[in-house]
DNA sequence: CCGTATCCAATAAGATACTG
DNA sequence: CAGTATCTTATTGGATACGG
C-alpha cells in the first residue's frame, strides 16, 4: 500500500453528518459520536491523563479514546497540555466552552434518571458520582445547610461545598471538612440513591450531618 | 431461508452499550444513536406522520426512520397512535417523558450555537426554528412585551405567545394574532439570526412589533 | 506510560424495490 | 401512504502488537 491512508479525523472543513442548521444537529456533529460525551464528562473536574480516563470508561479501547480526544480537540472542546513541572505529565483538559457543556450533561443525566430501565448497579466513575451529586441536589432540601464535604475514591479525591442550596464540587485535596466519605464510587451512589445504610461506607466527622446529606438527593419519579 | 431473522430492535432486556450507571450514559443508551434525538425533536410540538418526518429530516432513509421510531417506542419515549376520526391517520407522538426532553434538547442546541463551525446556511425544519425561538429568546429583552405571533411555513403553522419574557409555542392554526410571518424556515432563521432584512419574508400585521420581535434572539458569543 | 498501526469482524446505513 | 425486504457498501470498533 503506497497511498498513505489519511487519518479520518474529519478535521478542518468537516462536512456535517446532519444537513440541518439547527443547533441540536450541530451539537450532535460535535459530541454525537459514541463515547464522545462520556469522554468530555471525564474532564469536567479538571485535566486527566489518558490511562486514567481509559480506566474510568469501562469498555473503551485505546483506539477509540485516542480518536475521540483528537476529534474533541479539533473541534475546540478539549486541549492537550502538559502539567507544570515537576509533574510535567501530558494531560487533556476541557476548554472553557467544553466546560460549559456541564449543565447540559447534567440535565441529560437527570432526564434519563427517570427511565424505568435505568440500572443503577452498573459500575460508575468518580466523576459521574460527583457530577450527579452536583446535578441532583435538591435546592429546597439543601437550603440553609452550610458544610464542607470531602470525598475519597482511592486515588481521586474531591472537596465540595454545600451552600445556599447548591453543591460546588472541585477535584483536589480534601482539606479540612465537616464530613469525609471514603468509598468506591458505586458504594457512595448506593448510599445516596439506593438507600443503602450509611454504615456500608467509611464516614468520618459529623455523623448527623452525613446522615442528613444523604437525604438531599431525591430521585425523580420514574416515567411510565 | 427458513429462520425468520429477528429484527434487531434491542428490546426488552437490551444490554446497555455503556457499562456505566451514570445518568448520562443511560441517556446515550436511550437517545444516543444517530438520528434519534432529531427524530424525537420532530415530535416536540405534537404528533407527526411518518412521511412528514422523513421529509423534514433531510438525508434520513425510511429504513432508519422506522427503526429509530421503533426503538424510541420500545424505550417509552414515543407512542404510535391513530388520530381521532375523521382524520384516522396513523401518527407518532412523544410521551410525557419524551416531551420532557425538550429543555435538554434546547440547551444542547444553545450550547452548540457557540461553535465557531456552526453553519447556519444549511436547511432547517420548521420544528427546529420554532424550538430555537423558544430556546433562544432573551427573557430580559422580551420582558414586558405581550403579543400573539403567527408563523406559516407552507403546510405547517404555529401560534406563539410572547409573555413575561417567555415564548410559548404551539403547533396549530394561527388564529388571530398581532403579527403573522409567512416564510420558509430557513428564511425566517436568516432574518432572526442572520440579520437578513425583514423585507425578505412576508410579514402581516404590526410591523413595529415584528421588527422588535426579530431583535429578541441574540446569538451567544462564539467560543475560541 | 502513552499512545499508533494494523487487521478483522460486526454493524449500520443508503439505495432500491416492493407490499398491504 | 407507511412502511418492509434485500442487498451492498462504508464505518466502526475491538484486539493485538508495537514504537517513542
Amino acid at each position: 500500500m503506497q497511498l498513505k491512508k489519511v487519518t479520518k479525523l474529519r478535521q478542518g472543513k468537516e462536512k456535517p453528518w446532519y444537513d440541518d442548521a439547527c443547533g441540536l444537529a450541530h451539537a450532535l456533529d460535535l459530541v454525537g459520536e459514541r463515547w464522545a460525551l462520556l469522554v468530555l464528562r471525564e474532564l469536567m473536574f479538571g485535566p486527566r491523563r489518558f490511562s486514567e480516563m481509559k480506566a474510568d470508561l469501562p469498555g473503551i479501547s485505546a483506539n477509540v479514546l485516542a480518536q475521540r480526544l483528537a476529534e474533541l480537540e479539533a473541534r475546540g472542546l478539549v486541549r492537550k497540555t502538559r502539567l507544570p513541572p515537576p509533574a510535567s505529565v501530558q494531560v487533556y483538559e476541557a476548554t472553557q466552552w467544553g466546560l460549559e457543556a456541564a449543565p447540559v450533561i447534567g440535565s441529560l443525566g437527570k432526564w434519563a434518571a427517570r427511565s424505568p430501565q435505568h440500572d443503577p448497579t452498573l459500575p460508575i466513575s468518580h466523576v459521574s458520582v460527583m457530577m450527579s451529586l452536583q446535578t441532583m441536589v435538591d435546592p429546597a432540601l439543601a437550603q440553609g445547610i452550610n458544610a464542607r464535604l470531602g470525598f475519597r475514591f482511592g486515588e481521586a479525591s474531591y472537596a465540595a461545598i454545600l451552600h445556599g442550596g447548591r453543591l460546588d464540587v472541585e477535584r483536589g485535596e480534601v482539606g479540612s471538612c465537616d464530613v469525609l466519605f471514603t468509598a468506591k464510587p458505586a458504594e457512595l451512589a448506593a448510599v445516596i440513591y439506593g438507600g443503602a445504610p450509611l454504615e456500608t461506607i467509611d464516614v468520618k466527622g459529623d455523623m448527623e450531618l452525613a446522615k442528613r446529606f444523604t437525604t438531599l438527593f431525591p430521585l425523580p419519579p420514574k416515567a411510565e
